[in-house]
RNA sequence: GGGAGCAUAGCUCAGCUGGUUCAGAGCAUCUGCCUUACAAGCAGAGGGUCCGCGGUUCGAAUCCGUGUGCUCCCA
C-alpha cells in the first residue's frame, strides 16, 4: 500500500477543515459546569483595525494558554471581541463619509451620523474576527462582545451615574489635553511626550509708563510666541535683584499693548532663560496655576482647531504654526525680538491623531482616582493579582497607582457612550441614565430650591452632547462580557469571574490593566484576573516599531497565506522571551515551516512502517530488549520533557517551552528514536515497538498542539482512526498513554542512551576526520571496564555508524583509528589507510584540555577551605571530576602511544 | 531631572536558589553527503576576556558596588 501524503505538510487545506470541524464540534463554546473554569478574556482589538504582529502575539500567547487549559481538565472558556475605539472610528467614519459621499459631519444629526457609523462597523468590524479564526483561536465565538453592545452601552452608564452618586465623578473646568486635530479633550495617558527640536525667542516686553529707553524693558524668553496675545501678567522671583526695582510696575504686552501686572513668585527660577516668565493662564498648565494664585484673568486666545481666536485680536483665524511665525516677523520688525536660539524640549503629541496636544482649560467629567486607586495597588502589591515578569512592571504600576491623577472622560465626540447629564435652561444639570429620571430628579431639585418650573416639559431637558472615553468602557471588559455590571448575579458572571490571565501589552498598563482592577475592586469587591501576563512590544529585525509609515508590519493574511498559520504562530513565540520585546524577522516563520515538514515526514516514515506490517515480537528476552530499548528511552525522555513543560507553563515562559519541546520532537524523536527504531529497508518493525512509536507520537502531537494546533490534529487523525469525537483539541493530557518507569530505571536508560548519542557521534566524528565515507565497512574494538554497557547498545550502535563488528579488547589495536569519549576508548578498524597526523592533533588537543582540566579540579580539591567550606556533594563531585579525567589522560596517552 | 530594565558566539536570546547538565540554543558560517521520511533535509565542525573596573566568597556569567553604553516609563 503506497502512502497517499503530500510530499510536503500543505497547511491551507488542513487549516480551513480542522478549525470548521472544531466549530462544527462546539469545542470552543463554554457553558458553567462542575468543572474548574479556565477564563481569558481578549483584549479588545480596535473594531477599525486589523490585527498586527502584536496583537497576533497577544493572540497566540492567549490560545496556548486556553488550549492548555482545555487540555488539562478546566471549562476553559475564551471570550473575544473588539472596542468602539471612539476617536479612530469616529475620524475614519468622518473621512470616509468625505470621500466617499461627499457629506460633511457637521450637516448630518447626531442621529444620522451614528447610522453611518454602526453601517461602517458592520462593514469592516468583521476583519479582525476573521484574522482571529484564521489563527487558530479557539475562542467561543457565541460570546463576542461589543463595546457598543446594548448591554454594554447601559452598563458603561450604570457605571457613570453609580460613580457619581458616590461622589467619584465631577464635571469642571480644568486644564485638560486638547487634541486640535481631532477636537477633544484627551487624558493624560493619551498624550505621548518626544523631544523635539524648537526654538526659544527672546521677547521685550515693555514695562508701561516708561520713557522707552533700553533699561526699561524686560526680556523674556518664550517657546510660544503665538501665545503671547493670551498673557496676563509676568513674574519673576521675589529674590531675583535684577527686577526689583520693578515692583509695582505695568508691563506691555507686545503686539496688543494690554497692560499686565509684573508678580512675584518661588516658582520662577531666576537662573533659567532671563528669570522673567509670561505667564498665559490659558494655555500653560504652570501658568494655569499661577494664575490661580495671583487670581489672574484667563484669555483663551486658541478656537478648538488649533487656529486664533477672536481674542488673541491679531492673526485671528490663523492655525497656531502659522502663526507663531508670523508674530516672530512682526515681533522682528518691531524690535521687541532680541534673539532666538535652538532649544530641545518635549511637546505633547495625541497618540491618536498624532497633533502636537494644546493645554487648554475646558469643562469636562473627571473621575475621582484617589479612592479606586488604593484597593488596585493593594490587590497587585499582596500578590492577589500577579504580574508576569514582575520585577519588571510592579515599580511601575505602584508608581503610576501612588501618584494617580484624576481621569478626564469626556471627549467631543459622536461615537460612543453618551453621558447622561440632562440640563435645564438655567444650566443646571442632574445626572441619571433616562430623561425620565433625570426629570424626576429635577422636578425633585426644583421643589427643594422653591424653582417655580411649571412651564418646563421633560422636553425641554438637553442631554450632555460628549461620549465617554473608550477606557471608560473598557475597563468594564471583564465584568460586561458576562454583564457583570448589568446583572451582577448571573450564573456566568459568577462562574467565570474573576478571569484567570490577562494578556497584554506592557503599553496599556495604565490605560486598561490598572483601571479593569480599579473597577473589579469597586465593582464586584474582587481582582479581574489572577494572572497578567505582559508580551513585549514586536520590532522589526532592526529593532524598529512596526509602523505604517516604515512600512515594516507585515500583513498577517499574507503571512499565514505564505507559511501557514501554525508555523506563524511559531515564528512569533519562538522569537518572544517573556516580557522582552522581540524583533521579528520572517525567518522564523521559515523555521516554523519547515518544523512542520519535519513533523509530516515523520509521519511519512510511521505510515511508511505501517504499510511495511508489523512483526511478532522476538521470544528471545534479550533480543526483544535491544529491540525495546529506543522505545525505553524516548519515555524516560519523553516523561522528563513532559515535566519540565509543565513547569515552564506555570511560569509563563512559553517561548522556551516551545523550544523544548521543539527540540524533543526534532533531536529526540526524529533525530535519534526514529534512527533506531527504523527497521531495515522493507522490512516489518516489531509490533511493540510500532505501537510504542505510534503513542510517542501521538503524546508529542498533544504536547505540542497548544502551540501549533492544526498540524497537530491532522497528524493525531492521520496516525489512527479516530472515533467521531476523538480529536486532539479536547483530549486530556495524561489519556493518551502514562510512561511507567520508576526514577531509577529512568536514570539508567537515559544513560544509557547518552553514551550511544556519544559514540554515535563520536565514531561518525572519526569518520569524517579520518576521510572515511559513510558507506566504508568498519569494525570496532572496544576498551571499556564497563562491557555490559556496550553491549545493551552495540546492536544499535553497529547500525548507526555502520559498522559491521563490535568486539571488546584490553589493548590497543594496531593501524586502527582510536577514539576515546568519556571513560572508554575505541579503535575503529578500516580497510583504508589511516591518517596518524590528523588522529595524533585531534588527540593532543583533548589531551591538552583534559589537562587543564584535571588541574583546575586539582587546584580547588588541594584547597583546604574548600574542602572545609563547600557542600560535601560538591567536594564529591569534584573528586569524581578529578578520577574522570584521570582516566581520560590515561586513555588518551595510551592511544598516542600506539600512534 | 526621577525611576526601571538590559549588556553572554556574527545575529536573536537561554542560563532559576553562586560549584561541568557552565560557558548553552536557534539562526548564520564552514566541511562532507541528492543515505528509500525529510536538500525547507542529513552527518559533522568551528566560533565567546560572559561590557570595563573594584568587592564579597574556598569558588562569580551568576551576589554587591561603580563606570560606560543602549532601551523603556514618568516629569
Amino acid at each position: 500500500m503506497s502512502t497517499t501524503l503530500s510530499k510536503n505538510f500543505e497547511p491551507g487545506q488542513v487549516e480551513e477543515k480542522w478549525y470548521r470541524h472544531w466549530l462544527n464540534r462546539r469545542y470552543f463554546n463554554s457553558t458553567p459546569d462542575d468543572r474548574k473554569p479556565f477564563t481569558v478574556v481578549i483584549p479588545p482589538p480596535n473594531v477599525t483595525g486589523v490585527l498586527h504582529l502584536g496583537h497576533t502575539l497577544n493572540e497566540t500567547v492567549q490560545d496556548v494558554l486556553v488550549r492548555k487549559a482545555r487540555m488539562s481538565g478546566y471549562n476553559a472558556c475564551w471570550v473575544p471581541g473588539s472596542d468602539h475605539a471612539s476617536i479612530a472610528t469616529e475620524a475614519k467614519v468622518v473621512q470616509m463619509l468625505e470621500k466617499e459621499r461627499g457629506i460633511k459631519k457637521a450637516d448630518l444629526s447626531r442621529e444620522e451620523f451614528l447610522g453611518y457609523a454602526f453601517e461602517w462597523k458592520e462593514k469592516y468590524g468583521g476583519i479582525i474576527y476573521h484574522q482571529i479564526q484564521k489563527l487558530g483561536c479557539s475562542v467561543d465565538w457565541d460570546r463576542v462582545t461589543f463595546t457598543m453592545d446594548d448591554h454594554y452601552y447601559k452598563a458603561v452608564i450604570k457605571v457613570f451615574t453609580d460613580l457619581y452618586a458616590k461622589g467619584l465623578i465631577y464635571r469642571g473646568a480644568r486644564m485638560i489635553n486638547w487634541d486640535p486635530a481631532a477636537q477633544t479633550a484627551l487624558s493624560d495617558e493619551e498624550v505621548e511626550y518626544k523631544d523635539i527640536e524648537g526654538k526659544l525667542y527672546y521677547v521685550k516686553y515693555k514695562v508701561a509708563d516708561s520713557d522707552g529707553s533700553a533699561s526699561d524693558y524686560i526680556i523674556i524668553a518664550t517657546q510660544r510666541p503665538e501665545t503671547i496675545m493670551g498673557d496676563t501678567a509676568v513674574c519673576v522671583n521675589p529674590t531675583d535683584e535684577r527686577f526689583a526695582h520693578l515692583r509695582g510696575k505695568k508691563i506691555m504686552v507686545p503686539l496688543v499693548n494690554r497692560e499686565v501686572p509684573l508678580i512675584f513668585d518661588e516658582y520662577v527660577d531666576p537662573a533659567f532663560g532671563t528669570g522673567a516668565l509670561k505667564v498665559t493662564p490659558a494655555h500653560d498648565i504652570n501658568d494655569y496655576n499661577l494664575g490661580l494664585k495671583h487670581h489672574l484673568p484667563t484669555i483663551d486666545t486658541l478656537n478648538p482647531d488649533g487656529t486664533l481666536s477672536e481674542a488673541a485680536e491679531v492673526f485671528v483665524g490663523m492655525d497656531r504654526f502659522e502663526a507663531r511665525e508670523k508674530v516672530v516677523a512682526q515681533l522682528r520688525e518691531l524690535g521687541l525680538l532680541e534673539k532666538e536660539e535652538t532649544y530641545s524640549t518635549r511637546l505633547g503629541f495625541s497618540q491618536r491623531t498624532n497633533a502636537v496636544v494644546e493645554p487648554r482649560i475646558s469643562t469636562q467629567w473627571f473621575v475621582k482616582m484617589k479612592d479606586l486607586a488604593g484597593d488596585a495597588l493593594e490587590a497587585v502589591v499582596n500578590g492577589d493579582v500577579k504580574i508576569h515578569p514582575e520585577e519588571r512592571f510592579m515599580a511601575t504600576y505602584r508608581y503610576w497607582l501612588e501618584n494617580v491623577k484624576d481621569w478626564c472622560i469626556s471627549r467631543q465626540l459622536w461615537w460612543g457612550q453618551r453621558i447622561p447629564a440632562w440640563y435645564d435652561k438655567d444650566g443646571r444639570f442632574v445626572v441619571a441614565a433616562t430623561r425620565e429620571e433625570a426629570f424626576e430628579l429635577f422636578r425633585q431639585q426644583w421643589a427643594t430650591n422653591g424653582i417655580d418650573h411649571s412651564q418646563f416639559t421633560i422636553e425641554d431637558l438637553t442631554q450632555d452632547e460628549d461620549v465617554l472615553d473608550t477606557w471608560f468602557s473598557s475597563w468594564l471588559w471583564p465584568m460586561e462580557v458576562f454583564n457583570g455590571i448589568t446583572d451582577p448575579e448571573n450564573k456566568d458572571f459568577n462562574y467565570y469571574y474573576p478571569t484567570s490571565v490577562l494578556v497584554t501589552g506592557q503599553d496599556i498598563i495604565f490605560f486598561w490593566v490598572a483601571r479593569m482592577i480599579m473597577a473589579g475592586m469597586e465593582y464586584k469587591s474582587e481582582r479581574p484576573f489572577e494572572h497578567v501576563y505582559f508580551t513585549g512590544m514586536v520590532r522589526d529585525k532592526q529593532g524598529r516599531k512596526m509602523s505604517k509609515q516604515l512600512g515594516n508590519s507585515p500583513d498577517l493574511l499574507e503571512l499565514i497565506e505564505r507559511f501557514g498559520a501554525d508555523a506563524v504562530r511559531f515564528g512569533i513565540l519562538i522569537a518572544a522571551p517573556a516580557g522582552n520585546d522581540l524583533l521579528f524577522d520572517e525567518s522564523s516563520c521559515d523555521q516554523g515551516r519547515n518544523f512542520n515538514n519535519k513533523l509530516w515526514n515523520a509521519l511519512k516514515l510511521v505510515k511508511l512502517w505501517e504499510a511495511n506490517g508489523v512483526a511478532q515480537s522476538s521470544n528471545d528476552a534479550t533480543t526483544l530488549e535491544q529491540t525495546l530499548f529506543p522505545a525505553r528511552w524516548f519515555a524516560a525522555r519523553l516523561a522528563t520533557v513532559q515535566a519540565e513543560v509543565e513547569k515552564l507553563y506555570s511560569e509563563f515562559r512559553l517561548s522556551e517551552a516551545l523550544k523544548t519541546i521543539y527540540s524533543l520532537i526534532w533531536d529526540d524523536f526524529c533525530s535519534w528514536y526514529l534512527e533506531w527504531a527504523k527497521p531495515p529497508f522493507g522490512q516489518p518493525i516489531d509490533v511493540q515497538l510500532y505501537e510504542s512509536t505510534l503513542s510517542f507520537f501521538e503524546q508529542l502531537m498533544q504536547l505540542l498542539h497548544p502551540f501549533m494546533p492544526f498540524i497537530t490534529e491532522e497528524i493525531y487523525h492521520q496516525l489512527r482512526q479516530r472515533n467521531e469525537g476523538d480529536d486532539l483539541t479536547i483530549s486530556q493530557f495524561g489519556a493518551l498513554g502514562k510512561t511507567q518507569i520508576s526514577g531509577a530505571e529512568s536514570a539508567d536508560v537515559l544513560a544509557q542512551g547518552e553514551l550511544l548519542k556519544t559514540w554515535i557521534t563520536a565514531i561518525r566524528d572519526a569518520r569524517v576526520k579520518n576521510g572515511l565515507k559513510p558507506k566504508d565497512a568498519i569494525q570496532l574494538h572496544v576498551q571499556t571496564a564497563n562491557e555490559s554497557m556496550f553491549t545493551k547498545i552495540s546492536a544499535l550502535l553497529l547500525k548507526q555508524v555502520a559498522a559491521g563488528s563490535l568486539s571488546f579488547t584490553q589493548d590497543a589495536v594496531a593501524n586502527t583509528i582510536a577514539v576515546v569519549a568519556g571513560r572508554d576508548k575505541m579503535y575503529l578498524q578500516a580497510e583504508v589507510e589511516v591518517n596518524t597526523t590528523a588522529q595524533k592533533e585531534q588527540l593532543l588537543k583533548d589531551l591538552e584540555y583534559q589537562k587543564g582540566f584535571l588541574q583546575s579540579v586539582e587546584v580547588k580539591l588541594s584547597n583546604e577551605r574548600f574542602v572545609q567550606n563547600a557542600k560535601p556533594e560538591v567536594v564529591d563531585a569534584e573528586r569524581k571530576k578529578r578520577d574522570d579525567a584521570m582516566q581520560k589522560i590515561k586513555a588518551i596517552e595510551e592511544s598516542l602511544a600506539t600512534l
